[in-house]
DNA sequence: GGCGATCGGTGACGCCCCGTCAACTTTCGT
DNA sequence: ACGAAAGTTGACGGGGCGTCACCGATCGCC
């Protein structure tokens, strides 16, 4: 934050700014620390050094920083899915490629999955924000798009979407979990389940 | 409750057994209706006619409750996936049992399922109780079984036990949303899909 | 640079939920 | 019939919740 940014933004500009990112970052330490369960607005805020009364200047609740960090992470993890899927030459390609990449992330980014399994229970926590939701919606219109071209059966996109992700999320807990499981078996096993599965799909009736 | 099951269990235990059926009873009806995050304990007890106090003779936070309802749960479907398991002769009359049988329980009990997803906002919660564990574990050692016995290639049971999981959960979630998806129809998509897939799995290096 | 307007940080406040516990009521055993 | 034991009750201190009146800092304007 030099001067001349102080300058070209005013410094009210400035400090929302950086109040924002410090209560989005504390946020991401407390959850990781406590589950999202456990934490509270006021661990949040006490861990920064502003007061109880401004978090409320930035977001209504824990529920709406969580979602704010789960839309950032989207945000990151989507360029490259759709980088991955778009670069695909071959359907291999397009599956092989979105899952590596995608266990690739949650194992470099294990603090914002964590927070999706709480440390003593077996608590899951996961919300589709706008931007996650969006992320699926790609992948289904991608899906689509394999189907018309006709490297995939036209079977019911949405379903497959759905056993994508939830096969994705269900394998990540797993990567988090064993040490021993590498990112590159993790998307080989996923990857070899969906191309020899999608042959055997059925059929859309239309 | 007959004057006889007084005389037998003592009436000590007769209004223990029925406060703890009232809190499980008003428990689901409330998690129901407000989702888990939104409800409180005062919400669960004000759904009786007991008093705060006597809540946390028979469990000490909302957590717990929820655990219970979900073990409930839990004890109602194994059996009948074990029973569909173990009488299935072909492979494929064990994958289509298992999530037929999953897909038809979540289809008639989609109150306990809609827990899982707020109302309003894409909100998961998913608890692993003791007996949900023990069906996944069922299900790994059952997968086990059948690469023993050579009908299925010897793949890693973890990642294929958690690829079933997160499949039957993902497309459970599709069951409870879209009315025109039906029960035959999900579980043919997730049979197939597994069908076909595991034959393209890696084997195992030993 | 000085001045009024506006913005936004602050923390005390009232509200409600939390989990506990001493007092009380009901049941049990003899 | 009576004392002991079990179990219920709701009031209580503790703390998180979201709000708001206050006030210092920043901005636009001359």
């Amino acid at each position: 934050m030099t001067d001349a940014d102080v300058k070209a933004r005013g410094k009210r500009e400035e400090t929302k700014a950086s109040n924002r990112q410090a209560i989005i970052d504390a946020a991401r330490r407390v959850f990781a620390e406590l589950g999202y369960g456990a934490t509270t607005v006021r661990d949040i805020i006490r861990a920064t050094d502003l007061a109880s009364g401004t978090f409320y200047n930035y977001f209504k609740s824990k529920e709406e920083v969580y979602q704010a960090l789960q839309d950032e992470t989207a945000l990151r993890v989507r360029p490259r899915l759709r980088a991955e899927r778009i670069r695909a030459r071959t359907f291999e390609a397009f599956i092989s490629g979105s899952f590596h990449t995608f266990f690739d992330f949650v194992r470099h980014d294990e603090d914002t999955f964590a927070t999706m399994r709480q440390k003593q229970d077996n608590f899951h926590v996961r919300i589709d924000t706008p931007e996650v939701l969006a992320g699926f919606d790609e992948l289904r219109v991608d899906l689509e798009a394999a189907i018309q071209s006709g490297v995939m059966p036209d079977t019911d996109p949405d379903l497959l979407m759905a056993s994508m992700v939830g096969v994705a999320f269900e394998i990540a807990g797993q990567l988090v979990q064993r040490k021993d499981l590498s990112v590159d078996d993790a998307a080989a096993f996923a990857t070899a389940l969906f191309l020899g599965g999608v042959q055997a799909l059925p059929r859309r009736r239309r």
